[in-house]
DNA sequence: CGATGCGTTGATAACTTTCAAATTTAGTGG
DNA sequence: CCACTAAATTTGAAAGTTATCAACGCATCG
């Protein structure tokens, strides 16, 4: 059963224009807690244009990333031709931590990015000099895997739940809190939620005839009623 | 949509028998590595009875534990009654790695059950003060993020690849490798699975009517063609 | 022996995917 | 700036998969 994506055309692979890294910034918007302001210490900033691969699956994966700009999605392609997708990382959010010795997702810019990008060791060196910080990284790594615990609540819903609970997570990470500025795909979106692209698609409008969202572009999205969308994600 | 079990009778609630702590048993079968080292040398060990809560969600999560012996699942009953399980753990698994403050989900011991239990803060100012304990610690959270995301690769595939990956996994987990002694209902493996137990049910026997497995007695599941399973399971 | 819990099987309904086509949007070159 | 082509999104109809509801078999246990 091909649920998803095939792969598509030459999507998403690295458009022929290698990442330059920028000069590191040390220090530039130093987070509240000692991980993050290491990150910002340590950190390197690199640019990623659109649709640029940001790591692979199967290669070594010695850093951890942060957000500065753009949007990031992790991915997965399974052997049946199907993508999925492990996250969708927005300004602010560490992504990265899944992995032990090799990635086991890739990583791509979904805008132009730019990332702020440590090494592993650095951090765990530092935790082992620093009880708060082993503890701050044991405590990071704990939410990134309640996020993912999460997304598996959202996979066993229906179509109208995994999609109403999306636009929710997304109105809650973004600036405005009832205007979502999408800026992934419908594709993206569907491998994201386990659906397909026309699913997707259909539960959009038909939640737009509830009333309870409005789509004056396919990429933006008004939650016009809130509760009702709650009382869908359950 | 129910996909799953509204809540069951009085199943899975604490059996009215309190846990009884036996005595601390330190360096009992140490591990290979610091962090296992460390929790046989600072954990207790508790006994839990078959049904018995282990933790319940929302309570505090200052504990790490290990299974010694029996099997143990994790899981979450979301708001219209299903259930969903987060994940079985045998002998030598560690599970409570997910929370950070507070558990997200409630964990019950599947038969009885003797764990280990480490206090977290014990294990991060261990980390603390040692860096390859820092790492390992990172390292083990990392790896039961890498497990809960395989989980979704799950979710979003058929009923048929879902049972044949579940079997798989807990051969690859089991003693004997090829036979295959389930210690949960087929109700567990349905809401691990996001399925109903008849689809469960409806799936295993038409996997022994391909020649696939065998079932002597539900409980127990013999894999006769592997590579067929493994087809399945993508 | 009848109750009770667990698992299996059957028939039907609901939901999602698949395949196909129409429509809109975005990008490009004139 | 407009026209044109390619890509993305939406919509429709049919097929496939899984859930739901119901009944049955089979153990265990009082």
């Amino acid at each position: 059963m091909l649920t998803q994506t095939a792969i598509r055309s030459n999507v998403s692979r690295r458009p022929a224009m290698s990442h330059h890294a920028s000069v590191p910034m040390p220090g530039a918007t130093a987070g509240s807690d000692p991980i993050e302001h290491a990150i910002h210490l340590m950190g390197a900033t690199m640019s990623y244009p659109r649709n640029a691969e940001i790591f692979g699956e199967d290669e070594p994966a010695d850093y951890i990333y942060k957000v500065t700009s753009g949007t990031v999605r992790t991915y997965k392609i399974l052997s049946d031709g199907r993508r999925q997708i492990g996250g969708f990382y927005l300004p602010g959010d560490i992504f990265g931590l899944e992995s032990a010795d090799d990635h086991t997702l890739s990583a791509e810019a979904i805008t132009d990015a730019r990332i702020l990008v440590v090494r592993k060791s650095a951090l765990t060196s530092l935790a082992g000099h620093d009880a708060a910080v082993a503890q701050e990284l044991f405590a990071l790594t704990a939410r990134e895997l309640r996020r993912v615990q999460d997304r598996i609540l959202l996979l066993i819903k229906s179509a109208q739940e995994r999609v109403a609970s999306f636009l929710l997570e997304m109105a809650d990470r973004s600036p405005a809190s009832n205007a979502i500025e999408l800026p992934m795909s419908r594709q993206d979106i569907a491998d994201y939620l386990g659906l397909t692209i026309e699913t997707v698609s259909r539960t959009l409008t038909s939640l737009e005839s509830c009333a309870a969202i409005e789509v004056p572009t396919s990429r933006r999205i008004v939650l016009r009623n809130r509760s009702a969308l709650n009382r869908l994600h359950g």
